[in-house]
DNA sequence: GACATTTTTTGACGCATCGTCATATTATTG
DNA sequence: CAATAATATGACGATGCGTCAAAAAATGTC
């Protein structure tokens, strides 16, 4: 994703330095001391340059935020590519985007509530034009990558195709039921007061049942899931699964 | 839910009268012109008291925001209720609030967001101690709402009992579908560049094909979905559904 | 190396908004 | 009607955003 930024300029590649730099300032700043919290000021003081110079980057701090929630999507983007490219079933696949979605957010909780931030009208309305234009070809980009997917189901016949079943459909079925299940768990009703089982294993079984309704082959009938889900886990997200097990050693 | 405001001494029954004013006065300029155009100074202008006063009444601008959230929470309670009290299966009472759910969204997507930016940390780590336990019992009384249909559904039998079908994973897994779905249609990824048909509509079939997941009978295959739709929808929600065809003729 | 020109950086400043609090206003009571 | 209590007010301090003229640094020319 990153330009390749040698070969260029001395100048620019200072500058695309200069910007990670003040990304990844204010990323840490984001996640230790919150949103409120956060003024260009501050992140200024801490990477030494002044004011001035940030707004020389980005043109608000909504800018600055949404940049961050760009490299969070792209992030993502990553792990669905990843998945995608699994030589699998369709379904397989499918369920392989499933997790990589989960495992992201558990692993980064704090990105998930940046993205939750910028998607706030609040700070919609204030970003630039070009900005917009930016999160929006991402969000394409990824949305494309699952429709594509479902597509290939539709057509090499997994999917049983029916007026209920276009892609669309299927895609923001499954998005809405992660997506929810993600807010849900973080911040919302306090599900967890209630004795909660692990968020990433409900969405799973969950997924697992909305495939099956679609008449998604092969059916988790003629499956073991659970070994399924391993298999996925190890295959592709091995380095992630370490970090997630390590992470939770800590607040234990 | 609004106390009992007759009979009690006049000074306070004012004093609620004043709060309400101010709510109203709030909820409109903030579906008007947005949340960032929304500062106390204008409030307390439209309703032509002092900032002081108004700070008499709330806290903080976020503790105002997260009042206006209560109310719609509570106005949604009032329509869960009214589903969870329709004379039928446990599933048809179910599937009613999850189409009190969408109806509420539809008819008041400003709300919708409102909520939305209370979910936010940014907002949600300045609210006051009384505040946030006020929309926290709220969540919770919703939430139970639900739980206690589930378990009804569960010991009368039509929910097959399996360690995977805890009340508290099954509401998860509606809950979390509606919410996410809602949010994805209001603002987040594009998918109605590509085509889409009425968020509402989706939501339904999702919504059964998931309760089938469940096995929670009747199933969908004995039963006609779209009629079942149409009756609960007149038989419940006929004035909102007035409401919103009627909002519909003004856009088109 | 000295000077001119362009580019980049800087931080003081203007502006908006939050939330406070001493004062002014209104209501209540003896 | 005066004394006292309750309430409302808006000027004020503080914070933070975004701008821009001036300073500093870099680059180019002889």
């Amino acid at each position: 994703m990153a330009a390749p930024l040698d070969n260029l300029p001395r100048k620019q590649r200072e500058f695309q330095q200069r910007e990670q730099l003040i990304l990844d300032t204010a990323q840490g700043m984001l996640h230790e001391h919150g949103y409120a919290q956060l003024t260009m000021e501050r992140i200024a003081e801490a990477v030494e340059y002044s004011k001035g110079t940030i707004y020389n980057h980005f043109s608000s701090k909504e800018d600055l935020v949404c940049s961050l929630c760009c490299r969070c999507v792209s992030n993502l983007i990553e792990l669905f590519q990843r998945a995608y490219e699994y030589p699998g079933t369709t379904r397989e696949r499918f369920a392989a985007i499933g997790i990589a979605y989960s495992l992201y957010h558990q692993l980064n909780p704090l990105d998930a509530q940046n993205i939750q931030i910028v998607k706030t009208n609040a700070v919609r309305e204030k970003l630039s034009e070009e900005k917009q234009q930016e999160l929006g070809a991402l969000e394409r980009e990824i949305t494309q990558l699952c429709m594509n997917l479902v597509n290939e189901a539709i057509e090499a016949g997994d999917i049983a195709r029916s007026e209920n079943h276009t892609a669309d459909a299927i895609v923001f079925g499954f998005w809405s039921m992660l997506y929810g299940g993600i807010l849900l768990a973080q911040s919302d009703i306090p599900l967890e007061d209630l004795g909660f089982s692990p968020v990433i294993m409900l969405l799973w079984n969950n997924s697992q049942r909305l495939m099956d309704a679609y008449d998604w082959q092969p059916l988790s009938k003629t499956t073991d899931t659970d070994a399924l889900f391993k298999k996925l886990c190890s295959a592709l997200f091995a380095e992630e699964m370490c970090k997630l097990t390590q992470g939770e050693s800590h607040h234990g």
